[in-house]
DNA sequence: GTCTATACTACGATAGAC
DNA sequence: GTCTATCGTAGTATAGAC
């Protein structure tokens, strides 16, 4: 499909170079297309650049959906969930997220929405309402039955901390590169990370009741 | 001091734009002076770039530097710091760390950096080496001694872990404050995370020995 | 040291052929 | 639907005046 080849090379610029850094022309080149073909399709720049957005929410929605579905309430958990079941569930989601954030072809999603995140345009709510708004949510439930002595803002402050445990792996890549003193983060070093992960998460989750 | 205000400019410019999408001319303007001027002192667009890394490091190490010389091992801890000790002392610098994130001075500087270490350039170096090593040096050896059940290479992964969870206040501002349901991350709400983040970080510290 | 002027390249948008 | 051709704008680098 000429359009998702588009927008695949959208994504992977626009993530690169930023909204003014990346050119159509090229975009265009790499899809092996005409640069007119842009406007015809996408309407110019902007409206390419938006559809680039939902098309990271989609792939994401995609990837994680396994691991958010599991997570949605099941006919079988009762009334409500055990605290360490929801504790057990959202290590399983967490380390789901890891893995996405580990995988090198997931790069160029990251590169863009993290352009977004810092400088939020159109595309940001895109982004938010059409894949992290669902994980975040379904993370935020199973907190608070793990954590029932947490207030509200509390709980949602602890999501934060647990997804900025996972987001380093892909931000902060060329530094754990360098703690972990290896040139690229490997099948090996990926492990640990996640081990890492699961041990703290694990802590904070079952931790302490104050 | 002309380069100063030159270097300030790019690094504002470049954190936003990234090196291809900045302009030279639009630097030169916004620091009131001429394009050429940037090729006199900096000898490029490049030059400048480098520059505006190294301009980085020094303003991150002079705000650190309280933080982290507080962590250097003191005439009157005798041979070793207790457990406790250095858990105290990390937990107080990852505290100055996240203030920083939370503080929107440190925006331009962010940005900049989230960029190199994505796609890293020699920039990088200048930043790791000039400031961002020092930090990770520093907690890596408290975590040594708060977290003596950890081989080398957990303890590694645990920093990072811990850097995380600072970086996402300021890399997921965007989905933080709408978790947060505010328009911007102000004085309570980064209250709020901090003592979310000192409550994970002492879970983790002093949690469980295996 | 700092400026203006200029050469050259590449950008986004659009019109029109097929 | 997809292409080529063209227009106006803006980029970096550099030469040379002061």
């Amino acid at each position: 499909m000429l359009q998702d080849k588009i927008l695949d090379a959208a994504v992977e610029h626009f993530g690169q170079l930023g909204f003014d850094g990346a050119s159509t022309r090229e975009i265009a080149r790499a899809s092996g297309t005409a640069m007119s073909s842009i406007t015809y399709h996408f309407g110019g720049k902007e409206g390419l650049y938006l559809a680039a957005a939902s098309h990271i929410a989609a792939q994401i929605s995609t990837r994680m959906a396994p691991a958010v579905d599991a997570m949605q309430p099941m006919p079988d958990d009762g009334p409500g969930l055990s605290r360490e079941a929801a504790t057990g569930r959202l290590l399983a989601m967490l380390d789901g997220f890891a893995g996405m954030m580990l995988d090198p072809t997931t790069a160029s999603w990251c590169r863009f929405i993290v352009r977004e995140q810092q400088q939020p345009t159109a595309a940001f709510e895109r982004l938010y309402d059409g894949a992290m708004g669902a994980m975040v949510d379904v993370a935020l439930a199973h907190i608070r039955i793990a954590r029932p002595d947490l207030a509200e803002r509390q709980a949602k402050a602890l999501t934060v901390m647990l997804y900025g445990q996972c987001l380093v792996m892909r931000i902060g890549r060329a530094s754990v590169s360098r703690i972990l003193d290896v040139t690229d983060i490997g099948e090996e070093e990926a492990a640990l990370l996640r081990q890492q992960l699961r041990d703290s998460a694990e802590c904070i989750l079952k931790g302490v009741t104050r």
